[in-house]
DNA sequence: CGTTAGCACTCAGCTAGATCGAGTGCTAAT
DNA sequence: ATTAGCACTCGATCTAGCTGAGTGCTAACG
């Protein structure tokens, strides 16, 4: 357990390091004002706060910066969240007072504006269509040998693919299909699309349809499982502006991983509800251990719709971003809201 | 006019400062064998084609390095197209091979291929919408509101996005509605669809529902013309494997306008037909006028679709480039013909 | 007369040494 | 328990000197 004053000489030595990237001496501390004691003591304290983890020296007569498990502590016990600017809140908020036609746009537009905001990266997952129900099917003929599949969600979400019409089939049979298809399918959950595709439609569709294997196994990749959710990236060239990202390899190795969707959504899975802030190792992907992500879930009606999230150096303004993805999460989950009806 | 050795010299100091990236000195360029003078004689040539603005140094005593004007030069008389190798061709025919169901799949693969093939980062637009026709038009309601638009083109190509439904339209308007526009817009030109919706759709619209103007205008924003090609980006991290982009905030302002589309567009504007190549400032956007975009135009039928471009920097491999450019771009059109059909 | 050998000269890049100063740890005084 | 004082450390910065690749010029050569 810390003592009052550590948990002050912790909580400057983090402040200060956040705002000038650069180890924090004994003597600066000790000037700020709000910690009343001399170098020396200051001294004493912080060599116990390295000897617990939660600092580190770059090298003898450096000053201190805090470790990742200082981070954590100060995240943990000692961050101030100062809310969020009125400019900031008003940007939002007028965003969110925009029309638009299309989730994508909004989505991608979050994402935007909360790499404005903060000067670090944003990483936005699109609404999943987890536990959404299929709406509408169409299936629209674009040549002899080939047509467009049309699948619309619940939520409005559009899904579309180009699939091969077997041989022997008219058009008046596409048109049954569709019909079928529509009585069926409409507001069954996707989870179950399949297995009622199965059951109740095979046998169906093989009384008035030849071949109709050959069409179940189109209609099954139509509608197979497109439910990777989206992702958005904004301000990935931020992490540029960071003095201790001024090293061109470690950068690619950054936005290499940014580039690799698979990567980014190892990073992203299996994150619990609400704020998470994870601090440079405690990230799954290596390339990014010297970064910090912060990650907000949005919800709808109790159910955890997609994840906005900040990433940015382990020395990044945690106080800040956490309240941004705080409010952010909020309005995008009542725009939502609003969307879905 | 410049003499044949002046030529050979040139065409040496490109080809070695494209593989090393050093500035090149004279007598490297008499020990690679093809120019058999010595380095005095070389020095003299050197000196001439610094004068005529060909070949420009870093500094007193340092070797001679391509200017713009010295690669403007090797780019339309010095260069020899390569072809491309066994490996390239091997991968790039063995992706079109592959089944795919969206346009969107194909022509943002094709950007990985080329920007992994090349080491330089790729550009492609895929195909406008320019000159096809609408195919097929849906209303799908969400709720109460608001209803998503889907618009299928000849090509296959799906647009969709959602609009408000105005009040005092039943289920049965809508449908009334999206036959109507079936009829008349079907198979009619994107350019024309504005005009036919007000001429022929406006009359008979208003015969069976009421509030029609509002309803028009609807369906204008949904129909719309978003004609913006989509834009595929891949290895834009390559620009850092380079010698001379060593520097983040030169990386930075690269990579910033790559991630601005308004940029990317007029670099892309109005490019003619074929093969180009832009050295350095030829570039209308000033961040890259220490790169070189090759750029490829890939057609149907006479008709330009779009365009597959690769940004590297001034010293890029403009042979291997082009011609890799030229073997994906006619795949590409072949493949699209075959989509078409 | 074109070509080449020779030579003095230039200059970026590297290395070694000197200096500086921010910051520490320890000890002794308060 | 706190603090002043002091010796010490070490990265950062600066300078001077050296090196070597490369040049331009001149004079000799075939």
């Amino acid at each position: 357990m810390l003592s009052e004053r550590q948990r002050m000489i912790l909580t400057a030595i983090v402040d200060d390091y956040i705002r000038s990237a650069e180890p924090v001496g004994s003597r600066s501390i000790s000037k700020r004002g709000d910690v009343a004691y001399s170098p020396a003591t200051i001294r004493n304290e912080m060599a116990d706060l390295e000897e617990l983890g939660l600092l580190e020296q770059p090298h003898t007569s450096a000053g201190r910066i805090p470790s990742n498990k200082g981070y954590r502590y100060y995240v943990d016990h000692l961050i101030r969240l100062g809310g969020i600017g009125e400019q900031d809140m008003l940007k939002i908020r007028s965003f969110f007072a925009e029309k638009m036609n299309m989730w994508e746009e909004v989505v991608g537009h979050a994402a935007t504006i909360l790499s404005q905001l903060t000067n670090y990266t944003s990483i936005v997952l699109g609404p999943e269509m987890f536990n959404t129900t299929l709406k509408h099917f169409q299936l629209v003929p674009i040549n002899e040998t080939s047509a467009v599949a049309i699948i619309v969600t619940s939520t409005g979400h559009v899904e579309h693919r180009t699939v091969a019409i077997p041989e022997g089939i008219g058009m008046d049979d596409i048109q049954k299909i569709v019909n079928l298809l529509n009585a069926k399918l409409a507001n069954v959950p996707f989870i179950k699309v399949k297995s009622v595709l199965h059951s109740e439609v095979g046998k169906e569709l093989s009384r008035f349809v030849d071949r109709c294997e050959h069409i179940l196994q189109v209609l099954e990749t139509a509608l197979a499982e497109n439910q990777e959710p989206k992702i958005f990236l904004s301000g990935a060239t931020n992490i540029m502006t960071q003095p201790e990202f001024k090293d061109v390899d470690k950068v690619k190795n950054i936005l290499d991983t940014l580039e690799e969707t698979s990567k980014l959504m190892q990073l992203f899975q299996a994150l619990p509800e609400g704020i998470q802030v994870r601090i440079g190792t405690e990230n799954s992907v290596e390339a990014i251990n010297q970064c910090s992500l912060i990650t907000a879930t949005y919800s709808y009606e109790g159910q955890s719709l997609g994840t906005i999230g900040i990433l940015g150096p382990t020395r990044m303004d945690y106080g800040k971003v956490i309240s941004l993805l705080d409010f952010m999460s909020k309005d995008l989950a009542l725009f939502m809201a609003r969307w879905y009806k």
